[in-house]
DNA sequence: ATAGGGTTAG
């Protein structure tokens, strides 16, 4: 297959042509997964075998192969491209392989994109600016953000020009993983510095209006507002014009930021302009309406929406639904579920996600267990959101074993719904049911960072499972190579003073003294209290001479241990008290003297 | 004949 013989070609393509040397391919390139049985393949079958058979160049299937890749066929595309090779021995030339990458990043394969850029090189083809951009596409779309920025840079380090379609796929990927701000300064180095140059190559673009709007788009959802609103204002100046999609864009941009009379006002800019608003559009706004509140006058837009012509899709239908949810009513809500299929639309998982939501935030947990396998039975994969919703329900409304059985039953193993987010729900359920074993087995299974253990942590110090605490923190987070920041010691030192461990405590404090962190105000407290509660005065002096020797200021808690010491008469007998350190504003003489 | 932009769930 010609898939397979591509995934050879990735396996040597560090030692074939000059080009791949500069690349740095994923470690893991997987082995491709094609032969996929669906769509459409009775026409698929006329169209290949109208192909001659024999000839050597897959060019003459490329207007199908682009035509599959614009309407989105992206299995079908696979299929067509296991056939071309398998049965009709035509070699895919180099259109073809970028349709072929095209696809993959689509899918969020980039691995295997890259490995049909293995391919290219291979065969002596030369990657062009169209391949590139489609791969940056594809690493953006998987998050990894910092390697698109790394493949880009690298192109250009050798000459190739990335044009305005690389720049607003870059823009557009770094804004959709969290990197306004980036996006916003490779736009100042790129247009701004308009031709600049890097490495003595040309990295200018002309910039039009779909870049414009990537840009303007990224920047309101990051709550960029003045930015953005500079940013149109120079797009109209230029004389560029935005069209519908990127007055829907716009509109929920300023929608997102609560600026709902700019949104109304693009709203009607756009009718004036004769670009009626569409179902898009619509939605936006009715999602706008009922994250407000406003679910009714969003099903009043939805009226004026079909009087226009609209037809409502899956979407706005998931967006009413979801209206209804947050604002108690998740019957209204269930019988808009109810009527999707009757109305012709499918129900996704984002439709189950929200209504399980729904049952859960209405205390109807039942019900929301019902929905969750009627899902399963209807063949729809739960994906990590609806995990987190429905985890989450389970564990407030107290139903841990139910919790526990989905965790094993359905989640286990599985990395794809193994988020952050959901196991961090996962260890702090398990703690607080009494399950720590659990939460510590799960944690083995994770690539931890300080966020994820700082919530075991978390989760165990609250449970009482002190032992555990410590030893995850003194054992397993050094042989992890995970560094324990002042949250992390915090939540022990406090979880340790809860617990009347006061010398661990104290053990812990010191260990972060010795390492150059400053504990805070709260942590030294703490300290205090609890050998202050168990007489030992001179440790409270100690403690306090630390805090002073760092300039970390006491607070009214430190001033009522203090007081607290000083009334008790043999530690007035002792003279220990005389050891209490200045702080420079003199708490003892000014804060205690006055209050004593 | 190939690359970029708009909507939903936490």
């Amino acid at each position: 297959m010609a898939s397979r013989c591509i995934a050879r070609g990735a396996a040597i393509s560090s030692e074939s042509g000059k080009l791949s040397t500069y690349f740095l391919f994923p470690e893991n390139v997987e082995s491709p997964r094609l032969g996929h049985q669906t769509e459409n393949r009775p026409n698929q079958d006329r169209l290949l075998e109208s192909q001659p058979s024999g000839s050597s160049s897959s060019s003459s299937l490329n207007p199908l192969l682009g035509a599959l890749a614009r309407a989105r066929k992206n299995r079908a595309l696979l299929i067509v491209f296991d056939r071309m090779s398998s049965e009709l021995n035509l070699v895919p030339d180099s259109t073809s392989l970028n349709i072929l990458i095209n696809c993959y990043c689509h899918l969020r394969r980039s691995a295997l994109a890259f490995s049909v850029l293995g391919t290219i090189l291979k065969r002596g083809h030369d990657p062009d600016i169209v391949t590139f951009t489609s791969l940056i596409y594809g690493l953006c779309a998987e998050g990894k953000a910092s390697d698109a920025v790394f493949l880009l840079m690298k192109i250009i380090g050798m000459g190739f020009s990335p044009d305005v379609k690389t720049w607003s796929t870059l823009v557009n990927g770094l804004c959709r993983t969290g990197n306004a701000e980036a996006a916003l300064r490779f736009h100042q180095n790129t247009f701004i510095g308009n031709m600049a140059s890097a490495g003595g190559f040309r990295v200018g673009f002309v910039p039009d209006s779909v870049y414009y709007i990537a840009l303007i788009g990224c920047l309101c959802k990051s709550g960029l507002v003045e930015k953005a609103k500079g940013l149109l204002l120079e797009m109209e100046s230029k004389g560029l014009n935005a069209d519908a999609p990127s007055y829907s864009s716009l509109i929920n941009g300023f929608c997102r930021m609560n600026e709902w009379d700019q949104a109304k006002e693009l709203f009607n800019r756009m009718i004036d302009r004769g670009l009626p608003p569409d179902v898009v559009t619509f939605t936006i706004l009715m999602g706008y309406l009922c994250k407000s509140g406003k679910t009714n006058d969003a099903a009043q837009l939805l009226d004026i929406m079909i009087r226009r012509g609209q037809r409502p899709n899956a979407v706005t239908y998931n967006t009413l639904i979801n209206g209804y949810c947050l604002e108690g009513d998740v019957d209204r809500a269930r019988s808009l579920f109810d009527s999707m299929a009757s109305e012709g639309y499918e129900k996704d998982t984002v439709t189950y996600t929200s209504l399980i939501h729904g049952y859960f935030a209405n205390q109807r947990p039942a019900e929301a267990m019902d929905l969750f396998r009627e899902m399963l039975d209807g063949g729809l994969e739960p994906c990590p959101v609806t995990f987190k919703v429905l985890l989450r329900g389970l564990f407030r409304s107290g139903k841990f074993e139910l919790a526990r059985d989905i965790y094993c039953s359905k989640m286990k193993g599985n990395d794809a719904v193994l988020g952050s987010d959901v196991c961090k729900i996962l260890l702090d359920g398990f703690c607080r049911s009494g399950c720590a074993g659990d939460a510590m087995e799960l944690f083995e299974t994770l690539e931890p960072d300080i966020k994820m253990c700082t919530s075991l942590l978390s989760g165990l110090c609250r449970a009482g499972e002190l032992d555990l605490a410590v030893e995850l923190f003194d054992c397993r987070l050094p042989s992890l190579g995970v560094e324990p920041d002042e949250v992390a010691y915090s939540i022990l030192v406090k979880g340790l003073c809860r617990y009347g461990r006061l010398d661990d405590a104290d053990r812990m404090v010191t260990e972060m003294e010795e390492r150059g962190i400053v504990p805070d105000v709260v942590m030294y407290n703490v300290l205090m209290r609890g050998f202050c509660d168990s007489n030992d005065a001179g440790k409270v002096v100690e403690i306090l001479r630390r805090m002073a020797d760092r300039r970390v200021a006491p607070d009214s808690y430190t001033t009522t241990v203090v007081m607290e010491l000083m009334s008790r008469e043999d530690n007035r007998a002792s003279g220990i008290l005389d050891s209490i350190p200045s702080f420079g504003q003199g708490v003892r003489r000014d804060k205690c003297a006055r209050s004593l």
